[in-house]
DNA sequence: GTCTATATTCCGATAGAC
DNA sequence: GTCTATCGGAATATAGAC
């Protein structure tokens, strides 16, 4: 892997290990055994990193919902409900969850990458769920969009309050999510 | 207001506005007209000031609480929505949000004392939602605990998203929660 | 593309006078 | 309880050699 494809993969995860404005440079160039100048070599600035990392996510899910495309609706929830599942398993928060506490403090650029990222995002869940209500896979009221925001919303949470409470809390909202939306 | 009291108040803003990360008490100084050392002789470390946060938070859940303690369960939700409305009115997000996000940045007392301040609040959402279950005034299926931690976690969740998507957001899904508990 | 070296600024924190 | 003064360290960032 060159060495601006590491920087990326370890920014992401100490934005999401501990925050965009808790991590420095130094973490990244320790780790890497290089230098603090190298990383800034690749990444002028700190949010042109951000930005990377936030694109890099938005790669990766793009290929994610190409690679599902024909696939059942409940495949898709899944997949979907997965990839928190890999993120608690870390012990880390998902990027939204870990940008949107910082928002304030980012600067434009990471507020619109962002945006697109929870765009695509929503565009997604909101499609499936309203291609398995159509296939009576799914049972749910009101607009597919709204729900698709409390399942997101749920799972975004739920990987930040199962820090608090338990990690069991994780798999029973989980669990929850898909029975409320199959059951008959 | 006594100054100690005042540091408290603008440390729950800026942590809730930036983050714990992102705010320093120069911020707080610079707001009060006071010096740095001053903060300092109320608040020794800034974990100091992280605590009396939440534990301030506390005493106001625990006043909410004891005054809502025979009002009715829709009374007591209305009351639970309505702390969002204000957070996300302020563009704040909520305390629990902001520092689970850094939780792996924050000295072992904040972990704790918010952890306290966060099993408040589930437990008195759990016991209003089961005390409304058995009046008849709402319905769900499973365990009240879970219920109480998907409503949670949905308004934790919608202050941090609706900063990507729109204000509108906040609304529908406040009003959604409290339509699907309450409708027959 | 990586290095050494450094500039600048800010941060959390403390000593000691008033 | 607030002040002046300051310390040690860490952060973002850049210049210029290799």
């Amino acid at each position: 892997m060159d060495t601006r494809t590491e920087i990326i993969k370890l920014g992401d995860s100490l934005i999401r290990k501990k925050g965009y404005n808790a991590f420095s440079f130094a973490d990244i160039s320790k780790q890497l055994n290089i230098k603090n100048a190298s990383v800034h070599y690749h990444f002028p600035a700190k949010s042109d990193l951000g930005v990377a990392v936030i694109e890099q996510q938005t790669e990766g899910l793009k290929h994610i919902i190409e690679k599902y495309k024909n696939k059942t609706p409940i495949e898709k929830l899944d997949k979907f409900l997965s990839i928190y599942t890999h993120i608690k398993s870390e012990n880390k928060v998902c990027l939204v969850g870990s940008l949107t506490t910082d928002l304030n403090t980012l600067d434009e650029i990471i507020k619109e990458t962002l945006k697109a990222f929870s765009s695509l995002m929503l565009d997604w869940v909101t499609d499936f769920l309203e291609e398995g209500r159509n296939n009576n896979m799914f049972q749910f009221d009101g607009l597919s969009r709204t729900k698709a925001i409390m399942v997101i919303g749920n799972m975004i949470a739920i990987i930040q309050l199962s820090r608090l409470t338990n990690d069991k809390d994780f798999k029973t909202i989980k669990d929850t999510i898909k029975q409320e939306l199959i059951k008959k």
